[in-house]
DNA sequence: TATGAATGAGATTTCATTCAT
DNA sequence: AATGAATGAAATCTCATTCAT
């Protein structure tokens, strides 16, 4: 683990964004506009989205499009930053977790919130990874959300002495595993049903306190 | 878990491949195009890279690109089923694996090379996300690569009796974590060092034979 | 010299022009939209100016500009008519010049407010080359001013016998002198200290009546 | 007199130039496009004019504009500095000139050569006015050409003792009349025939040397 | 086999103008 | 009278692909 900042590129981002509107059939609008963004970004990813798909889906016009945002990359790195505060704030509530029957009902309760969260905003996420070009310097900023939360995660999880693997690790582990099947989940790989909170928390306890809870 | 078949999207390529090069120097450009594929899909993604990059890359010209490959769907689906290839023989190389020092040992050895080639691959293959945007119907097909991995791992572990969890589901479990571990090292959130590789092999084995090993 | 009239191009105006304000806001509001297209245009030229610009600039909102001037070029071509009917006012009421200490007063005294005047105007004047693109069917009517004022000057010079130029030529000299050297001033090449206007009228007097004065 | 420098805006072009043709064919294409250019801008102006018209005037694509030069503003500058040249070298060729008949006789080859580019390019020359808008950041860097000269023209006029008026200010009075002429000869407000050239020469004469040259 | 040149569909963005309150 | 919101025509620019040598 390395970096301690949240967005793996820095603030600036490329455009200015736009005023706030100021009568409420403005602000409707640009509400319609991000919740267009949700599901076309969602849909088919940051690259193949055009402005005009989330106009029309938010049936206006592009030229209001760019009455509220200055560019796609502005609209989405807005609802990047609404997306990263939700899980941002699902996982600052986290309780110190301990190996206790307390810990353990704490993870669960903390792992079911997570992946229902997850199972929402998925899709989302899963653009960015389309949308960050390491090299391409005009892309959207995107955080990186997902070590973000295992760094979190880390400091919250108590290991009694030096019990076991590092807690940084196993968050990560953690954290890619609920990352990963949340995926599975939303592309039928996997079947929701089943005590599938249970297991990974099993798992995910097995990781943080070794064999045997 | 439901499909069982290898790619996400049917056969029917977007544009059919071209004959192979007749002459030893014919050989040689494409193998350099292929190559520069991999390193500026990397980089870049699927959507960000541009046919001249690649040929710029290769040292050769646009219009050579062209006597090659039919677009720039079918290089990327040529080297994805390439690298496809090579995972799906490290995985099928695979023997039974059984809650036993023989077992463990194996699963070792296997993990240990799945990291190896997944680290050489990985940025390749995070391009892939970017390149299938489910709803564009123009995109190159790529193959779930670690759903099949997933699947063919979870033939291979015998679990004894009605032990632990489902195989598939730990199989897929195990497949995402090491995905990720490998993405967190590529970009510096996780430092290679330790013994990583016998970390995520003793969670993985009591993700399939539960705590105790 | 060949055409006698007053604008370059002839008088079917683009838009018509709105109906006056009623009440004293109105008014008013007109006013600040005027005197913000002024200073808009001057600054950045008849086609970067956007409406919205001077909207600003007077304080007043897009939709309020189009109450009182039904496009961009109909406030440009009240302001340039404006403008012309102060410099043609003051040419009108130039006396008859000859070759005597009186003449080379009026001539020096209009001179003088000539420059004066062309001094606050000047930018916006230039901005109108900037505005007749000759092929452009839309922009606005702008009349030659300077070419205008050149013939008014010239019918007002009498030169005695055939003594020296055309007073026609002389005059155009004389006013694209004073154009130039205005603009000079204000782009910081020239200072304006010192007798610049007895110098431009020396060599005014010159061109008209020949060395010696 | 202020600045010494060329431009009237420093260095940096918005653009960067693409690489030149390799091929006759390209070269050929580039040229006509440069031409086209001319041709455009000298009658609709810089801002009138899109890529469009100079591709078409061309005969060739707005693609293969942008094969040749990264943006409208960017062949725009190459023309003006091409222009420029051309003026420039005229000038630094000019030999000292003193008040005697060889005096004149370089001065009246001067402003004929002067006036003969000046009839080819001045429609070019007058829609760098509109170009320039002081404060778009964008707009093409554009050198103040006439400003160029005019110092350079005083620099080689040798004023016998503090003879008359200063050389800086009679150039640029001489060079502005030369300018406007033009324009007025172009746009057939005055004839061109007669001994217009001797009529000028005169005139700077007197400017420089007093009456009486 | 190689490659520079050419093309045009398509995406982004601006901004004058109209609309609704 | 005022103004925020909406619109869409039009301009710029990119880039995958084809062409000609």
């Amino acid at each position: 683990m390395a970096s301690t900042s949240t967005g793996s590129k820095s603030a600036s981002s490329s455009k200015n964004p736009k005023d706030a509107p100021q009568r409420a059939r403005g602000r409707a609008t640009r509400t319609r506009l991000l919740n267009a963004g949700v599901s076309v970004f969602s849909r088919r990813g940051f690259h193949a989205t055009r402005v005009d798909d989330i106009a029309r889906k938010a049936k206006t016009s592009h030229g209001t499009f760019y009455l509220y945002f200055s560019s796609k990359e502005q609209l989405f790195e807005e609802l990047v930053s609404e997306v990263a505060e939700e899980f941002n704030s699902l996982t600052d509530g986290l309780p110190v977790i301990r190996d206790t029957p307390e810990g353990r009902e704490a993870l669960e309760k903390w792992l079911d919130a997570f992946i229902e969260l997850y199972r929402g905003y998925g899709p989302l996420i899963r653009s960015w990874t389309d949308a960050e070009s390491p090299e391409a310097a005009d892309g959207p900023a995107v955080p990186d959300l997902l070590g973000r939360i295992a760094r979190e995660l880390a400091t919250k999880v108590k290991v009694r002495s030096s019990n076991r693997l590092d807690p940084a690790i196993a968050s990560l582990v953690v954290v890619a595993m609920v990352e990963r099947v949340n995926y599975f989940l939303a592309t039928d790989q996997l079947r929701g049903d089943g005590d599938l909170v249970g297991v990974l928390a099993s798992i995910a306890l097995d990781a943080f306190f070794g064999p045997g809870h």
